[in-house]
DNA sequence: CAAACTCAATCAATCGTTTGATTAATTTTG
DNA sequence: CAAAATTAATCAAACGATTGATTGAGTTTG
C-alpha cells in the first residue's frame, strides 16, 4: 500500500533525525540507524540511495514548513513594529522548542567545515528568518517605534542565539535553569512562557531606549 | 630535546584541534589528524595512548586557562555590580574570540549524546562562569544596582548564547553583518568593540530598568 | 649503550554500500 | 477466471574501503 510505504519512510526519517542528532552524522551508524528503526540496512540504500541521500531527506522534509511562517507578519500593515517584532518571537519560541532535535542538526552541520551545499541551504533558509526580522527592525526605527541607534545586526544575534543556547546545550541550562530541559510538561507550561516574556522585556528595554552615544 | 618534544607535542594538539572543530571527533580520521601535523600516524598514540586521549588532551591544556580568568572580579569590594558585570563582558568577549574553534569544540560536544564523562567535565567548567554572573546578578538585585525582577538565568543565557551565536554559526553571522567574521583584522577592530558596546547597553537597558509586572 | 623516538607495515574491526535470492502483491495474458 | 509475468519490498550475506590501533625494526639522543 501507498499509505504503509509513506508511513515506512517517514519512520525511518524520524528515528534518523533522533540518532543523528544524539551522535552526529559520522557518529551514526547505517546500522545503528536501521537498527534502531527496526528495518533492514538495506532499506536506506533503498528508499534514500545513500547515508548522505537519508540525511539530505530530514532537511528536505522539514524545509516547507519552515519556510512559510515569518512570512506575513512583515507585510502586515495593520500593526506596530514592536507588535510584529513580538509576534515572530512567540512563534520563534514556540517552533523552535518543538523541532527540538532538529535543532540541533541544524546548528551542529553550521559549524562543521563539510557538507558545503547541505551548509549553504540551511544558512540560506535561515537567512530568510533573519531578513524578516532585520527588516521589522529598520522599519521600527524609520517610524521611531525603535531607538534610531539599535545595533539591529546584534539584535539578531541575540534573539537566535539566547533560543539556541537554551536548547543545544540542554546540559547546562538544565543545570543554570534548576530543572530538566528535556522535560516537556516544563518546557510547555513553565519554560517557554517564561523565554517569551524575558525576550520582550528585554529588547522592549534595549530598542525603546535612547541609547546615547555620548557613554 | 625536552623543548623539542613538548613543542611537538603542542604542534599536534593545535592541528588536531582545529581538524576536530572542523570535521568533528568522528569524522576527523587519525590519518588525516597526522598528515595535517606533518607526524607519522603511530605518534598520536605514542604521546596520546588513543584518539580519545588526544581528544581529552586538548581540553585538559585548556582547561587552566579557563578556570582562573573570572575569578576575582566577584569578590572586589570596591566596584559596582554593574562594572563587575561589565568586566565580565570584556572579558567574556576577548578570550572567546580568540579561543574560536575550540569553542566550536566544546559547544558541538555538549550537544553530543555520547562522551558523558567529557560533556559533564566541560558542563562543570562552564558552570563556573556561569555561577560567577549568577553571583554578580543576585548581589546587583539586592543593593538595588539592578531591577528587582529581572530573569537572572536567562540574563546569562544571553550573554553566553549571543556570543555562541556570532562565532559558532559564522556562515550566518557573516552574512548578517556583512563581513567575513575569520577575518582576523575585521574581528579585532569592529566587531570586539562593537560586541562589547551591544552587550553593555542591552543588559543595561534591561537590568535597570523597572520592569513591572502589570503587563 | 640504553632510553626515547620514528617509521612503514600490518592488524582486526567497523564502515557504507551492493548483491542475489525471496516474498508478496499487482498486472497481463490466454 | 486462472496461469503467467511483472513489480516493489525485504532480507541475509558479503563487498571493498577505511578506521583506530599495534608491531617490530630502525634511528636518534643523552
Amino acid at each position: 500500500m501507498d499509505k504503509d510505504k509513506i508511513d515506512k519512510k517517514d519512520h525511518i526519517l524520524d528515528v534518523a533525525e533522533k540518532v543523528f542528532s544524539d551522535l552526529g552524522f559520522d557518529g551514526a551508524s547505517t546500522r545503528t540507524i536501521s537498527g534502531e528503526a527496526g528495518v533492514n540496512m538495506a532499506m536506506l540504500n533503498y528508499y534514500f540511495g545513500s547515508k548522505e541521500g537519508l540525511f539530505l531527506a530530514i532537511f528536505e522534509r522539514k524545509i516547507a514548513s519552515f519556510q512559510t511562517l515569518l512570512q506575513n507578519i512583515g507585510n502586515d500593515e495593520t500593526i506596530t513594529s514592536w507588535d510584529k517584532l513580538s509576534k515572530c518571537i512567540d512563534n520563534y519560541v514556540d517552533r523552535i522548542i518543538v523541532n527540538n532535535c532538529f535543532q540541533k542538526l541544524i546548528n551542529r552541520e553550521l559549524t562543521m567545515s563539510k557538507r558545503w551545499e547541505l551548509t549553504d541551504k540551511i544558512t540560506q533558509i535561515l537567512m530568510v528568518n533573519v531578513i524578516e526580522i532585520k527588516k521589522i527592525l529598520d522599519e521600527g526605527v524609520k517610524n521611531k517605534t525603535f531607538a534610531k541607534n539599535i545595533d539591529a545586526e546584534l539584535v539578531i544575534a541575540t534573539i537566535f542565539g539566547t533560543k539556541n543556547y537554551i536548547i543545544n546545550t540542554p546540559h547546562v541550562s538544565s543545570l543554570i535553569l534548576g530543572h530538566d530541559i528535556r522535560d516537556e510538561k516544563y518546557l510547555e507550561e513553565e519554560l517557554k512562557p517564561r523565554v517569551k516574556i524575558y525576550m520582550k522585556r528585554l529588547l522592549q528595554a534595549y530598542l525603546m531606549k535612547d541609547n546615547d552615544n555620548s557613554k
